[in-house]
DNA sequence: TAAATCCAAAATATCGATATTTTTTTATCG
DNA sequence: CGATAAAAAAATATCGATATTTTGGATTTA
């Protein structure tokens, strides 16, 4: 689920592991945007020093989970409708940068990337009171998918910061709760499908539009309800 | 120069510093690229305790100016063609991506930044013995310069992965030392009126193409020397 | 002599304590 | 009273010390 910098071995840091903890309770929503981040909370929360939580507070304040200002501590970074345009528009640009791209360029294990993705996806064992797409596997699956997408494009930059900014996008839809009815998801399901195709036969312009309009539909979903979502 | 995250008020910390302090010293080549990060010994550098290095280094390690692995600590990101192509690619990507947006966007503020930016790039006091594309100042400016042109697209997260970019590319310019002989500095200074004028115009497949060159064929100048640059 | 093992030295990650700075509260003054 | 100043409380940033892990030899072993 994770973008964490350091090349994990077998053997962990705490630093790293307060740092999975805090961005999954950010996305989540556990954490609230704005939410001031006390050093001395979270060390009984997550029973460690001062060392390991401030690592982790600063590296996410890098990818702009968190909001660092310097004698005055760490913040939640605040949701806004602005923010979350800019996030959703980002991620079309790329993905209209991205796949044509990729499907220039992709070969065999790149096509066959993207099957197995979709078929994780499509597959997972469903449980009866979370939705599938606000579980942890869930949305690690469906990461995973949108990423083999544009796997095989020429900047692993490009491809990382979509990765955050999908992670970005999943915390609104999060913050704003249950929104998707049954039929909704069926579509999605389906898009995934027939964008899956598109790319496969390297129809670029279908691909693109549809991805688009994939970020977009879903984005539109969940976009009136962001100004009720409370914040610190 | 920098692109710290801490939202910076009058006082700053320890942190911040050796963190400005070390992603120049990175940039500049000082501390040459796959070079151990000890703690230690950065800490009689800089005089302070293990704490504000440790954080300096967490943010540096998420920016990929230093790679960090669990219990193995730090060390300069290295460099190779593979890296400096990818680099140089993003770059012109983003550029095609960005510049036509700005372009239709930019209103008469942002043209105005334009025209500072390279104003201030074309006049700065010129010093006999640094070349000014390797001063502080002349790498600054110029990076204001080129995030000018861009600065009206609708994207601050793609704008500052381009300010990054940037200094990972003048890391392999510095590294490779001084190879641009004076009358291919001249040739930067006209391609910048000229991409000025492209865009102030708003001709912008010309603004791209030439922007586009210019990464290129400064990449280009060189690209065959990085083989030579000594890493530790 | 290459590989495996053990040991000492070095380095990392983390803790607990404290100086500094910010925030909150209380008291004072116009 | 509202604003301001002083004092107290809280929180941050940083230090110095230490447990743990890794690294780099020696040393032994197959």
């Amino acid at each position: 689920m994770t973008d964490a910098p350091t090349g994990r071995r077998g053997l962990t840091t705490l630093a790293t592991s307060v740092y999975d903890a805090v961005r999954e309770d950010i996305v989540q929503g556990i954490l609230a945007p704005g939410t001031k981040l006390k050093i001395a909370a979270l060390q009984s929360r997550y029973d460690c020093g001062a060392s390991p939580i401030r690592e982790a507070l600063n590296r996410l304040s890098m990818e702009r989970f968190v909001i660092q200002s310097d004698q005055r501590g760490f913040v939640v970074a605040p949701i806004s409708l602005d923010d979350f345009d800019e996030i959703t528009e980002t991620r079309c640009l790329l993905y209209s940068l991205l796949l044509p791209l990729a499907i220039e360029r992709g070969d065999q294990a790149w096509e066959e990337g993207i099957i197995i993705a979709l078929h994780r996806l499509n597959k997972l064992p469903r449980s009866n009171d979370l939705p599938l797409d606000e579980s942890l596997a869930g949305r690690l699956a469906h990461k995973k998918f949108h990423r083999s997408l544009i796997a095989a494009s020429p900047s692993n930059f490009l491809i990382e910061m979509l990765d955050i900014l999908f992670d970005f996008a999943d915390r609104y839809r999060l913050l704003v709760g249950r929104i998707a009815p049954e039929e909704l998801r069926g579509e999605a399901v389906r898009e995934h499908a027939e964008l899956v195709d598109h790319v496969i036969s390297r129809r670029t312009d279908e691909a693109v539009n549809l991805a688009v309009h994939h970020v977009r539909r879903t984005a539109a979903l969940f976009r009136n309800h962001i100004s009720l979502v409370k914040s610190k």
